[in-house]
DNA sequence: GAGGTGACGACCC
DNA sequence: TGGGTCGCCACCT
């Protein structure tokens, strides 16, 4: 009954592109979804955040934000860990807000492209 | 088995 | 131009 952790294809995907988030970067549900060819399925990857608290590994998901560069889950990071995180990456903060968005915004359907 | 929820996003009025 | 509503897909009760 593939026991194991319920990891499905969806769920296995956001998890390595969020793995490939380079640090210092960022990038929101959307844009993940969006690679995923989803990009209506922007919660789905919220989802997937969501259980990759359950993840053993070393999921950025605190580089993961929504459109508006809010850490909308910060909260469920457990108080500030992901604003603290942010900042440790190099990312300014502000009001539970990143700040120059746009200029740490990765995108996976576009610089994993590019390379 | 079915319904409601949810770390979002885009479209419509 | 801004605010409101619907849609998406999977997990939880």
């Amino acid at each position: 009954m593939r026991d194991e952790k319920n990891n499905p294809d969806f769920f296995d995907q956001v998890y390595q592109v969020v793995k490939l988030i380079p640090p210092g970067r960022v990038t929101s549900y959307g844009a993940i979804a969006a690679y995923l060819g989803s990009a209506r399925s922007a919660r789905v990857v919220g989802w997937a955040m969501k259980a990759a608290g359950s993840y053993p590994e070393n999921l950025p998901a605190h580089r993961v934000v929504n459109r508006s560069g809010l850490l909308s889950g910060k909260h469920h990071f457990g108080g500030q860990t992901m604003q603290q995180r942010l900042e440790a990456e190099g990312i300014q903060v502000l009001d539970n807000r990143i700040q120059h968005f746009d200029a740490v915004f990765w995108d996976p359907g576009k610089e994993l492209w590019f390379d």
